[in-house]
DNA sequence: GCAAAAATTCAACACATGTTGATATATTTA
DNA sequence: TAAATATATCAACATGTGTTGAATTTTTGC
């Protein structure tokens, strides 16, 4: 009797250094940002990343924990995001828009754990309380210098809306802002924005 | 021997005027709004309306169905909105931005469709297109008018603002905004789509 | 060198979901 | 009144999901 005749996939661990644990975590970041939270099984995940499922458990516990490790990641990109707003002066707006733009549409690593948060934050608890968290704190954190008393609502609204712009071209698609040159975004919101932001008239 | 000793409850049909149609809309409605499309199972809408599951089945023949029933409704909150369009002059945003509050905090029989179209937007391609046709013709069909040649992606991006103002209150809960009174909402960004939907400055 | 730990696969469980078929009662139609 | 149809319940199936446990191989720590 010989042994196993063909075993086409070897049982155990495999020679070499393991890079298994940061595939696994690519491919759902990947995932999460274009398929949503729930959409997203831990089974495709495992296979974008050439692994079985159990090996997703195994590194991170559960989906919520693999969710969380995905969306720890935009603490890199939001530092990013406030020293964007460095320079005070009276384009406020622009720099704000421009931000944003630059937050979600740049490289993958930093913009999908934005995405995912987005397209989660319908239905995951954890996704929803860090946009609530960003909408509020983001542009009050770097502006609060320059607004009135009324600060808080005017930066929550301010982002508000913006998140409102990349929803309608990031996930919903509306062809008109899918079309339209970042640039050309920035030239018709940043005027609103800093309206919304600075009280006074443009000046 | 007797019959079965107590027959909780009656298998046939039941004597009188049938109205269970409705109710399993209207509890499907009320939850496709709160719960969004994936989270909403067709035993919760029956649940609610009282109801057997297999009866969801036998009226709307499908999960996809009865959401499909349930968002053919805002055709009528749609219709109202187009109304308050009229009366053309430099107070557009301010109309505008009331349209959008008054729509989705209106009445529930006209907003809860509103909510689930929102809500299903990121998991639901029927959801999806639909908000999408709402976020670019709404706003234009009341306002070709009075913008320029552009006018199509000013009247898209008033409308994806105004959908992210409505997301941040209603679905992530942002407290300044849930807190916030309408009119000091209109009051902020009305000038601020104003700018955008009329080229000239604010006049 | 050897035992413990880590990494990997396989198989299965438990559970929830959309959907269907059989059956029973009431209403409507012929 | 008899047949057809509409409304209602129950039980079950098929499928997909997150999750777990056992087995196997490699690496690491002593």
């Amino acid at each position: 009797m010989q042994k196993k005749p063909i075993p086409t996939v070897r049982r155990g661990r495999r020679p070499g250094t393991n890079s298994t644990r940061q595939a696994v975590l690519d491919a759902a970041r990947a995932r999460f940002a274009s398929d949503g939270f729930a959409a997203t099984t831990i089974r495709l995940v495992a296979a974008d990343a050439g692994v079985d499922v159990a090996q997703v458990m195994q590194f991170f516990r559960s989906k919520d924990e693999l969710f969380a490790a995905v969306m720890a990641v935009p603490a890199t990109a939001l530092e990013r995001f406030s020293t964007m707003y460095e320079g005070p002066d009276e384009h406020l707006g622009e720099r704000v828009v421009r931000a944003f733009l630059m937050a979600w549409e740049g490289i993958p690593e930093e913009s999908e754990p934005l995405m995912a948060m987005l397209r989660g934050a319908v239905v995951n608890d954890q996704a929803r309380d860090q946009l609530r968290g960003f909408i509020q704190s983001r542009i009050l954190a770097g502006t609060s210098e320059h607004i009135g008393s009324d600060a808080a609502l005017r930066a929550g609204l301010a982002a508000s809306l913006l998140v409102g712009m990349v929803v309608s071209r990031r996930i919903i698609g509306v062809p008109v802002l899918v079309a339209a040159e970042p640039e050309e975004l920035v030239a018709l919101i940043a005027p609103a924005i800093q309206q919304i932001l600075v009280p006074r008239p443009t000046a």
